[in-house]
DNA sequence: TGCAAAATAGCACGATCGTTCGTTTTATTT
DNA sequence: AAATAAAACGAACGATCGTGCTATTTTGCA
């Protein structure tokens, strides 16, 4: 469908997304309790990362036994996959799909910005799972690992696309690189998150606005 | 005496560093033997973090007793501090130390950021604690944390030190912002880390050291 | 309403964690 | 060499971890 979605045939036991006119599908009590559980894992996991989720902190949550939160996934490793593509699913649908609606081009760009400074600003409290779990899965090989990295450069992949099509439309300068501005808009939210999570470092939301204008400014948006 | 250093009367167990002429103060075993433990405990939680950081496997490393490694520091977030002191020590040694031999202004600042770097560049391998600390400690308060943030802050206060310097010397325009700049500088250094190191994305070090050019040619070196 | 299937609970396992304590070995000093 | 202090060991503790079993309860459908 859109460009900006993971390949994921799996049972995506579907979220507080209940907008639509007819979701037929019969929700079976498993179904709805494991979505349930993802839920409150996402909360765990954000908080406290993926790999300091665990299965008995989360049944505690859940008000249910170890056993019957486990049941549900199988592994640790698959309740860590579920967590990333809720993660993931989420961030699509509140930074990625707004941002369709206004003309590609410049204005798309900045709404993505726009769109992903905001969620970035919600997790200077929550903490952000692409961040955390790139530090814990840094060297770690494995599907958990994989399923982060497909979801970040699946990402990165719009912010990318995103700028070439701005400089298609003559928003940006010919001879703009749209990798390294993709790099360096990538550098302003990590350093807004290291900043104001970590060193709570006030001011630090206008400072990357003021990056990204200063890297509109560069490429000069001659329209 | 310099300006990027922690105020530490504790016993800094001074590492691999017997350069000097005189080391004159008796090395007892214990402190020999705790600054090899600090040293084996360094590359471990580069490696898996600080919070990965066990003691047991630690004592694995060194062929010792769990209880013999656990006597020198007394308790697990002792060693943490201690881990971090040392870090922060060969950090100041390696990046800080050797830019103050150039002249202050844009010399010294493109020195401190060709060490930081090349530093980093090797951290691509091996990790990076002031990251994989930050994300760790992000809403944990407590001493190991106060040493963490205490060392990135008095850190990032050397980079915004040597942008003033910079302006005054007039290689940097009147009227750029040195905290906006040491931001995005920042935000370069954390952005190769991520996809270097974490999404193995190539050329991430050009990209890095051209964003740098980048800042520096919009706050022009008017010298 | 009854019955099969799905969901949850309960219990136990081996492993690892940080920490404590008493003992033994090693270093240092007298 | 004897006496004293420092360092390392070994075993055990309570806790928590993920996971595998077997009951028991709950659910959905005929």
């Amino acid at each position: 469908m859109t460009v900006l979605e993971i390949s994921t045939k799996a049972d995506r036991s579907l979220p507080s997304q209940a907008g639509g006119v007819a979701i037929q599908k019969i929700q079976h009590k498993g179904q709805q309790t494991k979505a349930a559980i993802v839920d409150a894992a996402l909360g765990l996991a954000t908080q406290i990362g993926l790999e300091g989720l665990s299965i008995g902190a989360l049944a505690e949550v859940m008000r249910m036994s170890k056993s019957g939160v486990f049941a549900h996934f199988g592994s640790r490793e698959e309740l860590q996959i579920s967590v990333i593509r809720e993660y993931f699913a989420r961030f699509e649908e509140e930074v990625f799909y707004p941002a369709l609606e206004v003309a590609r081009g410049l204005p798309r760009l900045e709404r993505l910005f726009q769109n992903w400074m905001r969620r970035t600003s919600v997790e200077i409290d929550s903490g952000c799972l692409f961040i955390s779990g790139a530090v814990e899965f840094d060297d770690r090989p494995g599907p958990v690992r994989d399923a982060l990295a497909g979801s970040v450069k699946t990402w990165l992949a719009a912010i990318f696309r995103a700028l070439v099509q701005a400089q298609e439309t003559g928003h940006l300068h010919a001879n703009a690189d749209p990798h390294q501005m993709a790099f360096e808009i990538h550098g302003l939210i990590l350093a807004l998150h290291y900043e104001a999570r970590f060193l709570k470092t006030p001011g630090s939301i206008a400072r990357a606005n003021t990056g990204f204008a200063n890297i509109l400014k560069r490429y000069g948006s001659a329209a």
